[in-house]
DNA sequence: CGCCAGGCTTCTA
DNA sequence: TAGAAGCATGGC
């Protein structure tokens, strides 16, 4: 991987499989959009502006500073994506996924966003998920250049749920609350269950009203850098019998959740089941 | 215009 | 302890 600061940005390259395409939309984040040729979105606070290159992405109007602070790590750089892939290659089944969509990456989010962004997913379609989120950004988060931020927890834990009517959120909107009050005073500490063996993580996570198996699961692979979570949805549930019947998330490695994700795009896109 | 959605809680046997 | 109903909302 080569890193250059550009006029127009930050460059990487020399990835020897990466497709913001596949990454942005696979179903692991809700809040990039493609429009004019280029990939955008909001993280962490900050607005970014991607354009995909033949190996590699350019990071417009984003200092190396910025990058090595903040998109380094979100975009998982620093792990050889192509040896696990390669792994996987070993297996015929979970070939097949692993070529589908191979410029796949696992983003690391923040934990508290993914929390709350998969309490919104449950019996919910992608469309409306997004919007809920955006909705959630523009009326309680913070203004930042291109848009909104995410709202800190404090910031959600001090409404009630009237106030999140204007979300239409359904009954989502309780869920959110409980998810909030115990971030903001302490008793969902999420940077120290990120670091808790996965068992335990996964009974912190779900004390929260509206997190069962599957939410507790996208929170740690998603948002905590969870490599080995493997979330089970329906359309998992459907690939699992039909591909590899027999098979259980542990049998996929420390790498299982880079697995689940090739398995579950390939199955949203050819519709199996 | 019905159907159903990257589920979870609650209720029932 | 397994299975099913109910859940608020709106894309499609």
């Amino acid at each position: 991987m080569q890193i250059a600061d550009t006029i127009q940005g930050v460059e990487v390259c020399g990835l020897a499989h990466f497709s913001l395409a596949e990454t942005l939309d696979c179903g692991q984040a809700f809040r990039f959009s493609f429009q004019d040729g280029r990939w955008q979105g909001i993280a962490q606070g900050r607005q970014a502006r991607l354009i995909q290159k033949e190996d590699g992405f350019v990071l417009e109007g984003c200092s190396l500073a910025e990058f090595e602070r903040q998109w380094r790590r979100y975009f998982d750089l620093d792990r050889d994506y192509e040896a696990i892939r390669q792994s996987f290659l070993a297996d015929p089944a979970l070939a097949v996924c692993a070529r589908y969509a191979p410029g796949i990456r696992i983003l690391r989010q923040d934990a508290w966003e993914t929390l709350v962004s998969f309490i919104v997913s449950q019996n919910n379609h992608v469309p409306r998920i997004k919007g809920i989120i955006e909705r959630i950004c523009t009326l309680f988060g913070e203004p930042v250049v291109g848009g909104y931020a995410f709202p800190t927890a404090q910031k959600l834990a001090n409404l009630d749920e009237p106030a999140l009517e204007p979300l239409r959120a359904g009954w989502r909107s309780g869920y959110i609350l409980d998810a909030a009050r115990r971030v903001a005073d302490g008793r969902l500490p999420l940077d120290q269950i990120a670091c808790l063996p996965l068992k335990e993580a996964r009974e912190a996570l779900m004390t929260v009203r509206g997190v069962g198996p599957k939410v507790a699961e996208c929170v740690l692979l998603y948002g905590m850098g969870r490599m080995e979570a493997f979330p089970l949805d329906v359309w998992m549930k459907r690939a699992m019998a039909l591909l590899f019947p027999g098979r259980t998330p542990e049998d996929f490695g420390p790498y299982a959740g880079i697995a689940q994700q090739y398995i579950f795009h390939y199955s949203r896109m050819q519709k199996i089941g």
